[in-house]
DNA sequence: AGCAGCATCAGCCAAAAGGCTGAGGTCGGC
DNA sequence: GCCGACCTCAGCCTTTTGGCTGATGCTGCT
């Protein structure tokens, strides 16, 4: 069997050297590199080619995990993407299943989980944590509420405080276009404002 | 030299291991046990007496890190209780250092920073990283920016989303009032909007 | 008594947000 | 090729928020 390569990017030394501690007890799982950002990650899966990439989301200021997924899949070299991190926002998962992770482990996953995530991903099964999968059923059940992926993002960037203008500013749209998806988030929350919105994102959500 | 003894307390698996290999790296510091949880955190302290506790304060269900730190303290067994997390909320610094902890460190510190704090919890002196001594400078500086009992209450009611005309019929204050306080509350905050106060008032505060 | 901080309210105006209708463009599936 | 989902934008109107100024009453401290 052929020894799997694994780049890790996530912020925090810690985690990564964790990360690093657990996959090296596993014959057949090798950490080739580590980045501790989205650009340092893009630039580490060019010079090693991993078979498989473990991407943080949120990760301080820069280039955020999603954002960092969507360009790795562009240059389009084969690696297999696995989220890890600390929440299961709808959201999150949303935008990076879009962007095109293969899986989504969050990090009080078992190593056990860690494991099969690894090993399945380069066999191109999709392996995600309990809670995780168990959202996305929920979603499944009424789709009138899935958020598509530009209202997630949008619902994203509005539980920073943003207003419409920077909103709209944010994501080379008008403010009407912002408007019309604020409307789509707020019905499809439940909710009639943007404060409730906000409020109903991050505690229903996980998002911060 | 003495070695110095540890215990870790944290809900992330990979986060205790990461710690645990970084610190295994320092000759005369030694991981002995370690915690996933509050109440599992105090039995171990029981019996293994470590001379430092690493404690997390978000951990899942349960017993929070600033509950377990606080009855630790109450024991009186006499280990120095660094705070090891993820989050610099100013409601979290104080409430930490109120319950007993000696120092105060994100997730991202570097390990010379994580060595230097565990040496120097054992030595009674106290480490915190830089973010978060800035924060507790900030406040110090800024007693201005302390909100009133008040201001609070509203700033609580706000996070979930309430209306002007709703926090006034919750509060029984007119409207005007509302709007009154809510200009002081973002003057604190330092922010020009609702929906940026919530999202402070979530991520800086830790409210939810 | 006087003063400072807090909580309460009013009125006025400008800016932002929200509700509504309608509409053009792209893309993938049937 | 048609249809539906999605993203984009405009205009119009109402409601909500926010900025400002000023005012009253209470309380605790000096």
């Amino acid at each position: 069997m052929k020894t799997i390569t694994v780049l890790l990017a996530d912020d925090h030394l810690v985690v990564r050297s964790g990360l690093k501690a657990l996959l090296g007890t596993q014959p057949g799982i090798e950490v080739v590199a580590e980045a501790a950002s989205g650009e340092e990650a893009l630039a580490l899966v060019e010079q090693h080619g991993p078979a498989v990439v473990m991407m943080d989301l949120a990760m301080g200021a820069g280039m955020d995990g999603i954002e960092a997924i969507r360009q790795l899949r562009q240059r389009n070299s084969g690696q297999a993407i696995l989220v890890f991190t600390t929440y299961d926002s709808d959201a999150d998962i949303v935008r990076a299943v879009d962007a095109g992770a293969m899986g989504y482990l969050l990090k009080d996953a078992s190593p056990e989980e860690i494991f099969a995530a690894v090993r399945g991903a380069v066999h191109g099964k999709s392996v995600m944590s309990a809670p995780v999968a168990s959202r996305l059923f929920q979603q499944l059940r009424n789709p009138d509420a899935i958020l598509t992926p530009r209202e997630a993002e949008l619902l994203s960037l509005l539980t920073e405080g943003l207003s419409n203008r920077e909103l709209g500013q944010r994501l080379f749209i008008s403010e009407a276009t912002v408007k019309t998806h604020l409307a789509h988030i707020y019905a499809k929350l439940g909710v009639e404002s943007r404060s409730a919105a906000i409020a109903t994102a991050i505690r229903r959500e996980g998002m911060r």
